[in-house]
DNA sequence: CGACATCTTGATTACACTCAATTGTGGTGG
DNA sequence: CCACCACAATTGAGTGTAATCAAGATGTCG
């Protein structure tokens, strides 16, 4: 198994800073000077690992904090009035989760990790004190909000006018897409998701999931087994899918 | 016709300030002090009212302000790469528009008047300038952004587990609580859209939502004269929605 | 090894889409 | 003023995609 795909594997030092993060490039700190973003680096949290199943935050605890994902992968999760589960978003390294907390000042959704994880913690108060002393900060946090905002509405395009072969094809295409801008292959992956995590997302039953990956791997599009995708023929793969949700 | 349902004929003055403005209790403004509405004040431009069909913005615009809405009502569109639109949301008075242009420093969407329209516009370095200096209004601008999010995640899980009669209702409540947190009639409201901007939005045809919106008159929800909606049975709009998405 | 969860595959059903026809509405010009 | 046209909305009939129901295969963990 190469190394590169890997990332379930990948362990890094609990003590590595935002300096010396191989992610600073698509976190939080881009475009921000080294002293600013040595500040930023005084004021994030670095806990120990989280496992599999485990929460990073739970729905109605109250928001206190964001979280850059170092390594792993997260899941968000709301819990309708009802009792059902509604996945709004997959969180890969050197994405920021917990940003749905801050309008009402609890969350809105539990992020659990599909793996073990990793996550530096940024508590929001000592977020915004310096934001408003760093205008490139406040800037880019302006920016990951919004990047959030697009994302979603790009989900809601692909849930309202695609079907399902679309939407699979999407999901895989963005997870590659997001792997390569890490530096790790687009080509070759592990889903860190279940069918049904990935059907609850997509807004469709765990047996259609199953069916189109069947279907897809049957087309020479993609190679399949388990959770390990192989994309063989990346062009059919965006003919499929037309629409991107990076 | 009661004046207070009326809101497409409510013309203001367009010299009034947000000190004055009656939705400043549930715009930007919000718990600010008096001072700080007047900084926010002075940095708004007010143009002329935009007519029906009219883009307060258009998709792919460079970013440079975004936009309360002070009356009327807007809808928000993305193009797909394919030439579809997608109806991305629906705002009313005392609401904020253009946020979506901040991560790529372009809007993605265009905003297109649903009816002739009053907007402030506020420039968006004017506004970070102030953010850093006031921080209440930072983190206003923040909770705003967030509840963005928050509200799209509703829409994700409208279309991702909702039928067609469910997301329907869940509009018309979103549309009567809206209008009565802007002291209007939760009961009695013009739907200020098209069928078709409706089922665009809901991921549906314009056929559903016909049939959806007949058949709930016939059941004596609604009651329902084109775009003249009286809401018979909240009780039963509830039921029916079982979601809200506010 | 057994128990349980996850995934795959098949047969049938249902909800919303498509296609089609009709009515209703608003705007324009003779 | 009304005839005409383009567009919006309603209603009906038939179809198709994905859901549901069901069974079996595969994988995981104590």
């Amino acid at each position: 198994m190469p190394q590169s795909i890997a990332n379930h594997q990948c362990h890094h030092n609990p003590q590595v800073n935002c300096a010396d993060c191989r992610l600073a490039s698509i976190c939080l700190p881009i475009s921000l000077h080294i002293d600013d973003i040595n500040k930023l680096d005084d004021i994030i949290q670095r806990g120990r690992p989280v496992q599999k199943t485990d929460h990073v935050y739970h729905a109605g605890e109250s928001f206190r904090s964001v979280y850059a994902l170092r390594s792993g992968a997260v899941k968000t999760v709301k819990v309708t009035h009802d009792g059902q589960e509604q996945v709004t978003g997959f969180y890969l390294p050197g994405e920021i989760i917990g940003m749905d907390g801050l309008a009402s000042n609890h969350h809105t959704n539990s992020a659990i990790a599909l793996e073990t994880s990793a996550v530096c913690e940024i508590p929001f108060t000592r977020l915004e004190e310096l934001s408003a002393q760093v205008p490139n900060l406040q800037r880019r946090f302006f920016q990951l909000m919004s990047k959030e905002i697009t994302h979603e509405q790009q989900l809601i395009t692909l849930l309202s006018k695609n079907s399902a072969d679309e939407r699979i094809s999407s999901l895989l295409l963005s997870i590659s897409t997001r792997n390569h801008n890490r530096g790790l292959s687009a080509k070759e992956f592990y889903l860190p998701m279940s069918r049904s995590d990935i059907g609850n997302y997509l807004g469709l039953t765990i047996e259609t999931v199953s069916r189109v990956l069947s279907r897809l791997h049957k087309q020479g599009v993609i190679t399949l087994d388990k959770k390990h995708v192989i994309i063989s023929d990346l062009d059919a793969l965006k003919g499929v899918a037309s629409v991107s949700i990076d």
